[in-house]
DNA sequence: CGTGTAAGGAATTCTGACACG
DNA sequence: CGTGTAAGGAATTCTGACACG
């Protein structure tokens, strides 16, 4: 039950439309920051972008960082660090689930 | 932070292709039950049709009564009582916040 | 009643390039 | 470097209709 609504947010299910609707960027922009490997959306067998929430999310990050003047390289590199970590969080809290289900199965 | 997530699910973003592939429902049958009302996908200014998640967890549930032999038109007053029950619950939820807040400021 | 399909048109998306700087 | 734009093509979506039942 809890298990669904957090995939929500990293679904790639929106095309570009809509990502330049829900940010304001221009498509331009938003191609552009991927070709620059800031963001990873997925592909339609027939080559359509298809985007998530928490690219959105991410688009919107990135906006603010190029407003502040940031250029896209260090920005990648702000952005891999934060996945890198969240990642390793996602390992810790994974851990501690199995532990956690090992307890549980002792009883 | 909260009131975000939650929003996710009834935001419509999707196109109708890929509602298709997350139902596996035809075009067809999802522009069908459209039309007898049992969801209501909003449109484009170029009236293209935009889903929510909560519409395609919704589709799945029609298909499903579907498969059991129910009408649409039975389906459809199912689907209403059940929003207008949720609708509801919402707005015992807001009242609870009002006093909530009211009695908070008191303080 | 619920669904498949071919038909024709309109809207969307894609890529590579020229432009400015 | 980051972004706008016109260009041409491919993929998507839309509606109304014929079909079966």
């Amino acid at each position: 039950m809890n298990t669904n609504e957090s995939s929500y947010r990293d679904k790639k299910v929106m095309s570009i439309g809509i990502v330049k609707e829900l940010t304001g960027l221009s498509e331009r922009q938003i191609r552009y920051y991927e070709k620059r490997q800031l963001l990873f959306p997925e592909r339609t067998d027939t080559g359509i972008r298809k985007y998530s929430f928490s690219d959105v999310e991410r688009l919107m990050e990135i906006a603010d960082r190029i407003e502040e003047g940031v250029q896209t390289h260090e920005i990648r590199t702000e952005l891999a660090k934060k996945d890198e970590k969240k990642a390793k969080d996602v390992r810790d809290q994974m851990i501690r689930g199995q532990i956690n289900a090992h307890f549980h199965q002792k009883l």
